[in-house]
DNA sequence: CACTTAACCGGAAAATTCTCCGGTTAGCAA
DNA sequence: TTGCTAACCGGAGAATTTTCCGGTTAAGTG
């Protein structure tokens, strides 16, 4: 990196720094609104989960915790961020055969396992946030980023077959609602991986 | 039938009236409620459908929105119940592939094929009954009676197959927020077909 | 150290969902 | 017809979600 860049850099960001860095103060209530939040739902579980109590919890009105989180489904996201960016890296570029190097194919396999596991623990928030609008799973982003990932490897595996459409499909048993139904009613993660496991055999058998 | 039973049933239909009948007052709010609440969707789409609109609409209390429908899934729910037991009698006893006399396999792609169809007419009532609670979709009558019938012949596709949770996977994406998610994406009933039949080969071929 | 202003704050208020319960009435029996 | 009672009715009210905007303040600028 050259002193003319560093210096720019230094002084202004100029090209980076499109997003104009937080206030000082909104900094703060997000984090105070986080940590409410995620107390609340220790405590009270998630039917506690209101954007109201979030509010009074953390000491600030609940117009602030819209303006920063959006909604209540954006919130519930939120909180189960952390999760999911660690479960991002695995798949991105963790070891195989969930990150790259191992045969695609594998990779889908040990994808849907990991996302049965991380359902497993927070399929109660992500159940909200799944709830505040019938498409909001699909627009948001950790979807967008499972889907692509998902699509991604399926092309791989049957050039032939519409992955867009098999990655939605193949996701659409994950939904937070469903595993939510399943637990209930004593259906293990194990039989749903083995679920899984037989949809796949109709993609990855030369159907490509 | 006896003659002392048939005077009996005659007289009190002591066994099968176990339902006390429902007041005439209470079919005519019923009633009014319903047309209400088609007439404020045909008018002004899922998103006007509200318990008080349809109170107002219907000139009734709020209150017996509630009692006679439970909630606004519920009353959803009721708003395609004419064509969910056509659907019903059409895979029950309708005309094969659907209806019984064709191979189990066929039957449960037909089966998957009319609920895409039904869907594509149906989503927006259908997700405003899905998202009023994260399970609400699963413990419907509707869904139990999908469930059961695809189980039943998946079963007999497959029988070392996990019928039960298979159904849920390939009922998953036919959630009606996820068929929303695809009309605005321009994704057409033809290529989600074709999707779902690739999904069943993984489950048709000497599986079970 | 003032000054400017974009960003932020909080809570009132509108919409909705759902619950509750005192008052009313349809349907049956005497 | 008169009563009785189970069933029904409606709307007030509590809980939530979400929007809005007048007032406040952090953070550069000169």
């Amino acid at each position: 990196m050259g002193d003319s860049m560093r210096e720019r850099a230094t002084r202004r960001l100029p090209l980076l720094d499109t997003a104009p860095a937080e206030r000082a103060d909104a900094a703060r209530n997000r984090h105070r609104i986080l940590t409410a939040a995620h107390e609340l739902v220790r405590e009270r579980g998630t039917d506690a989960l209101t954007m109201d109590a979030v509010a009074t919890a953390a000491g600030v009105g609940v117009g602030t915790v819209y303006r920063r989180f959006g909604d209540l489904g954006k919130l519930a996201h939120a909180l189960v961020d952390d999760g999911e960016r660690a479960f991002q890296t695995r798949f991105l570029s963790g070891p195989p055969p969930l990150g790259p190097g191992a045969p695609a194919s594998e990779r889908v396999r040990a994808f849907l396992h990991a996302y049965v596991d991380r359902l497993t623990d927070e399929a109660g928030l992500l159940a909200v946030a799944e709830t505040v609008t019938p498409t909001a799973r699909y627009t948001s982003g950790a979807y967008t980023v499972h889907h692509a990932h998902l699509a991604a490897l399926l092309r791989s595996v049957a050039p032939r077959a519409d992955a867009h459409y098999l990655a939605d499909a193949l996701l659409a048993p994950l939904a937070a609602g469903l595993v939510l139904h399943h637990q209930r009613a004593g259906v293990t993660a194990e039989r749903t991986k083995a679920g899984l496991d037989q949809l796949l055999r109709g993609i990855a058998d030369g159907a490509g």
